[in-house]
DNA sequence: CTGAAAGCGCTTACAG
DNA sequence: CTGAAAGCGCTTACAG
């Protein structure tokens, strides 16, 4: 029933009959620059094991500024890709010594800033951050004051900070060629009604390659604040109107999915009547009927682009070095929701 | 170019010209008690406000021992369900000012131990925990020093502890019997081989309405560890080699993808020649060809009942009070995966 | 190698 | 209300 007390490093030290310094020079792998004898660093590690005991983080936090935490900010960690980038960072950042505090922004700047502040009040070491617009001050005040931080999925305009993206111009330009190799010719885009970068850029590739076939565009763009069922409707909405439209790409995975669900509840046969592009893969797209054609994201090496960045930054020599811009090059995925039995290869 | 240095209380202090305790006090809400003026405790509030003073949380923390942060561990943070449940417990938990830090046991002891540890060493307040077999002992001594925590999805063993879990039994009870009802006299179950509690419960509610029925069990246990590949390998080995099979249940939602990921490969329709129930819903199974009957948990009650839970243990006097145990009842959703059109209603 | 000491930035009795 | 002080549990020069 006795509470075991917990033990100090004045408690080492006393056992041992040694200083505390020496415990803690020891534990801090600096025996050798104090001069600690091999013999004596042995004996303190072997009674620390012994007894199991464990350094105060907060008191070593308090005094070294440093936490060995990453604060990795999300827009939602229910959406498939986010969460698998949490479990890939995750499983690479945790053996390095590192915890994880995370939160998920829904793109609303207020509370991203709030959460920022909540990082910063825990002095976490290094952030990993997919942020809305409307943040670029506080980023910009984290990044003159050197912190260690990695944007990913999307950058911040006017932001010079080291930066992970997948090429979303390009994925979408690939995957609108594709349609159009295959004979389709009304081209229409679900998008969200955003300024974000990633955005902008999967928008622009859409774009680019219709134009260069002197092809109209057609852009429907969502509300993020809707509720799942008004987008469902609105896109069902736009998909009767443009009864002409041959096929569609949905810029993100959840608008993807909504899409679905809106041609499902409108009857509408894919490929046949309308064929079907999404960036970003899931288990959903995978084994729909037909399978969905995808503009797939490099999870491992965006993830281990970010998760290397960050630890440059993290133990870097404190020095000035321009940031690192990585930009990633998506993978089209050819599935049978493009593949028009009729028109195959007639491009 | 400046960099600002940070405002301490002491500055704070010396500029009103009072003392650090009464800053203190008054930041603490404790004005009253301490019998501060209201007067003086608004200038300190709006001096406070004005120079955006935040009090270092790790000096506070050392001195409190109250971190404000929570530790959420999860089976695996990619599974749908355990990612809903992660952001249900953010939107709700952050409110009360409480961080989250997370990790992902995947089922492996050994990985949650040194996460429990780090968890600890890091002073998190309170846990929520959805945990593998195998720590039994590490979570008897938390919960014997009194640390606030709540266990969520399954139970531990001989552990007498805050929880909070879906019931399992009466689920899979009940999707075993609708199958029954609907004609299916040749069911399987694919489950893991795992004694954790939840899976016990989900596979004896299955065996239970068998039984009553004085029909057969079938069943195929598949190895966590395995590879997904080496997953739906198995499972089409299984359903080949039975089949005069003509319905399954699957105990988990990502076994369930497996499962008709093995069922295309073995061209199988559902549900005319297999009619496919799964534990646990998601966008997947609502959106499948044809669409997927489940047993739907309630997460938005779970996660109420886990966060309100733990709030109470975080905010409880620290006098002893018996663990709450929930049991929430899961809701078997009918789609068309079980509705065989030759057979309905026949029961 | 040791020992005493300062300091990280707070909170909280305590005497006045 | 105030002021001085102890203490949370470490790390790290510093003099010896």
């Amino acid at each position: 029933m006795a509470l075991k007390k917990r033990i100090l490093i004045h408690d080492i030290a006393r056992h041992l009959e040694v200083s505390i310094a020496t415990v803690s020079l020891v534990l801090n792998g600096k025996a050798q620059e104090s001069r600690i004898s091999a013999a004596l660093a042995q004996r303190v590690l072997s009674y620390v094991e012994e007894v199991g005991y464990k350094p105060n983080q907060l008191a070593k936090s308090l005094r070294t500024g440093k936490t060995h935490t990453i604060g990795l900010v999300v827009e939602d960690i229910t959406n498939p890709f986010f969460a698998a980038v949490a479990g890939l960072i995750e499983r690479k950042i945790l053996a390095q010594g590192y915890r994880i505090l995370y939160c998920s922004t829904n793109n609303d700047p207020v509370k991203t800033r709030d959460q920022l502040a909540l990082f910063e009040e825990q002095h976490v070491d290094g952030y990993i951050l997919a942020l809305p617009g409307g943040v670029e001050a506080e980023i910009q005040a984290l990044v003159r004051r050197g912190k260690p931080l990695v944007l990913f999925d999307r950058s911040l305009p006017g932001i010079q900070a080291n930066t992970v993206v997948v090429d979303g111009a390009a994925g979408m330009y690939a995957g609108t060629q594709h349609l159009l190799a295959q004979g389709f010719r009304s081209v229409a885009l679900v998008t969200l009604q955003t300024s974000q970068a990633h955005m902008v850029a999967r928008r622009q590739g859409y774009s680019q390659a219709l134009q260069e076939q002197y092809l109209p565009e057609l852009v429907l763009e969502i509300d993020y604040e809707q509720a799942p069922e008004a987008i469902i409707e609105r896109m069902q909405a736009f998909f009767q109107e443009h009864a002409t439209c041959d096929a569609v790409l949905f810029t993100t995975n959840y608008l993807g999915v909504h899409g679905l669900e809106a041609l499902r509840n409108l009857n509408r046969r894919i490929p046949e009547q309308l064929a079907v592009v999404c960036f970003d893969d899931n288990d959903l797209f995978r084994l729909y009927s037909p399978p969905i054609t995808v503009v797939a994201q490099p999870l491992e090496a965006l993830t281990e682009s970010v998760i290397s960045t960050l630890l440059t930054a993290l133990t870097g020599s404190g020095e000035f070095s321009p940031p690192t811009q990585l930009q990633l090059a998506p993978n089209l995925v050819v599935r049978q929701s493009t593949i028009h039995p009729l028109r195959a290869g007639s491009s």
